[in-house]
DNA sequence: GCGGAATATTAGCCTGACTAAGTTAGTTGG
DNA sequence: CCAACTAACTTAGTCAGGCTAATATTCCGC
């Protein structure tokens, strides 16, 4: 029964809420927040419009709106216009924006890193190799 | 380089972004909210006190009062007093509350066994070598 | 060139987190 | 023994981030 999916999923229940709580302390105390970052994270290889970054987040336009405007007023992004098409709004990385976004990988990679670092390498290639299956969850 | 921390932690972080995704998205619709079901989870084997349940969770303790609040207007926990100490106020199941609960487990772990048994033999057994692991992050 | 579809924004509401300040109850020291 | 301190909660006010409904603007097909 050691590949049992009912245990397995208590099992990996329990993981996951350990690991969301994880991941929300890690963002504490950082220039923006995780929310902000993964948006920042989208415009990294240039402009976007608002509906695909609404989509890509899985979030409703006016979410995406707000975040946007906070983005803007820190001056992380611009928005911008498409020439073909008046109704689009297109956004993108200020130099701020880019700088704010490395500077904010390298501080969660390297938290991450750290705690890596600290396992075994055995611990390591077991985590590596169950990457793919969890990436594989929800796609369903 | 395959067990490379740097390059480990990138993509642990991808994957633990989506899965926080998925599990947000999971309990939606459900009676509950996920902190709701949280803490009730922590009234399972008898009552609490207000000051455990906000560190256990890792809250301050006016937000465990309004979380309270809401699961007794629910009817799914009472306050008590402890006879020994008039400050402290404690919290308990109702019977509603106890079902509740059950029955939200139930469902969350029927859905994360349904997404697992759609994986091969292999890749549960991948995913049940790494928990441990996982489970280990954070703990540093 | 008009009506419907697409793109965004604004407004209003909810949850859930925080801090600051207030209340009530125990504890301790002069 | 009572004044001051500490502990346990609650209340009030603020903020982020999500939603839906309503509104403006622009594009496109007929």
């Amino acid at each position: 029964m050691r590949d049992d999916p009912t245990h397995l999923a208590e099992q990996v229940s329990t993981v996951l809420r350990h690991l969301v709580f994880l991941l929300r302390r890690t963002v504490a105390g950082q220039p923006i927040t995780s929310q902000q970052y993964g948006v920042l994270g989208s415009l990294e290889h240039g402009p976007r419009r608002m509906t695909e970054l609404a989509e890509e987040h899985a979030v409703q336009l006016p979410t995406m709106t707000v975040q946007i405007n906070r983005l803007e007023e820190a001056g992380l992004v611009t928005r911008g216009s498409d020439p073909a098409d008046a109704r689009v709004r297109t956004v993108e990385l200020t130099v701020d924006g880019r700088e704010r976004l490395l500077a904010v990988r390298r501080a969660r990679i390297g938290h991450l890193t750290r705690e890596l670092a600290a396992l075994t390498e055995d611990e390591r290639a077991t985590l590596a190799a169950a990457l793919p299956v969890l990436a594989k969850l929800g796609r369903s």
